[in-house]
DNA sequence: GAGAAAAATGAACGACGTTCAAAAAACCGG
DNA sequence: CCGGTTTTTTGAACGTCGTTCATTTTTCTC
């Protein structure tokens, strides 16, 4: 309903830039508000006052640039998103063996996730209201995910087709994403770091070497 | 309201006989008005007023059998967790190769997550208010669970530690929890249940199999 | 600069979990 | 059985929440 993309210089000559831009400013606002507030104590934390207050505006303002707070907390998950992704980039230089990169990715994930974990918890605890579907840019946001770990794959698997490699990732994402959720979950018995850091080393290694034992599917 | 029917034989034997049997049943009543609300509605279906309601009691009586609310959830999180457990037990019979019982865990675990998706969802959704760690008995349901996957990882890792072996049966079943979880998961793009179990199987698989070649850890 | 249009405001609304003074029920010695 | 005492149950009331909308303030147009 609100998108504001217009960041122009000028601000005379244009009519609504500056109300647009200030639309853009208070978004900016809100959102680094919210992402602190979830930091600091998780989704719970997250309080229509509370953010008006550190933003400097009226509660109402709030509904003038999002839909409802789960617009805005899809917005911070957005954030998170691109975070993570940029946190698990490739280093520079030679790929190494792909079961070395995803052991790599698979790691980062964890560093990720211990190191904000409010926040990363944020993006799988949220449930939009009334069982609707993400928005399409949101879904777009977590295919890159994916994507990251589809690379070394295809060099782990050069056989398997690209549709299968497609699903495989998401696989190994979701079965990664399982062990650093179920380590970290504070309503299971607690998991030294460096125990869970192994574990996933062993998942990782056992899961690629088992790969190319299996049949292409 | 409620018409209390005198036995009288029990009642001057035992004092209190006939309140602890009212607050017992009372919290049964509350439990499964809270678990339909949950099944129907998920986590954010579960208000004080019309577990009242359902239950034919008033809203504070359910403060005099539970503490709050995050403990009834408990309760019918130990309720859901009892159901998967029998739901996963294993068939009368010979025991099968350990890699076919560990897949057929971790389609069992998938079917349970799909059959009573919003319950399943509740117990991992669910957060205790404060950060306060789960109660020791909520704990012990929790690790029945990893029990089952132990027995066919035993058989096939003889050479394995105990201890390490432990730590396998919460990872694997952490890596088809992860598996499974994102895979329903409605902020994701939706999976076909059919490949979601063809890529449950082919972590399984592959997982079993790569375990077999690692050194014992 | 004045009048029209748009945006920002914050008090008010309904719903929520939880509490607690009061009412009801259970208990017990005579 | 009864009257006084204790225990349990009750539901109106409290504080907080997300959200709304009549009012005020700002921006835009001529």
């Amino acid at each position: 309903m609100n998108d504001v993309q217009k960041t122009g210089s000028d601000s005379a000559e244009r009519p609504g830039a500056k109300t647009s831009a200030r639309r853009a400013d208070l978004r900016a606002r809100l959102v680094a508000a919210g992402r602190a507030a979830v930091a600091e104590g998780g989704l719970q934390n997250l309080k229509a006052r509370d953010l008006a207050a550190a933003a400097g505006c009226a509660v109402g303002a709030i509904y003038n640039v999002f839909d409802d707070l789960d617009d805005l907390i899809l917005r911070i998950g957005a954030d998170t998103l691109a975070r993570l992704e940029q946190g698990l980039a490739a280093p520079p230089g030679p790929a190494p063996e792909p079961a070395e990169e995803l052991l790599r990715l698979a790691c980062g994930y964890f560093s990720f996730a211990r190191a904000d974990k409010a926040l990363w918890r944020a993006l799988f605890e949220h449930r939009l209201a009334g069982g609707r579907p993400a928005p399409a840019w949101y879904l777009e946001d977590q295919s890159r995910l994916f994507a990251l770990v589809e690379a070394p794959l295809a060099r782990l698997l050069p056989d398997e087709p690209a549709s299968s490699r497609a699903l495989l990732a998401r696989t190994l994402f979701s079965a990664v994403h399982g062990v650093v959720s179920l380590g970290l979950e504070e309503k299971l018995a607690p998991m030294p770091e460096a125990i869970l850091e192994a574990e996933l080393e062993r998942l990782v290694r056992a899961f690629a070497a088992g790969l190319t034992l299996l049949p292409p599917g």
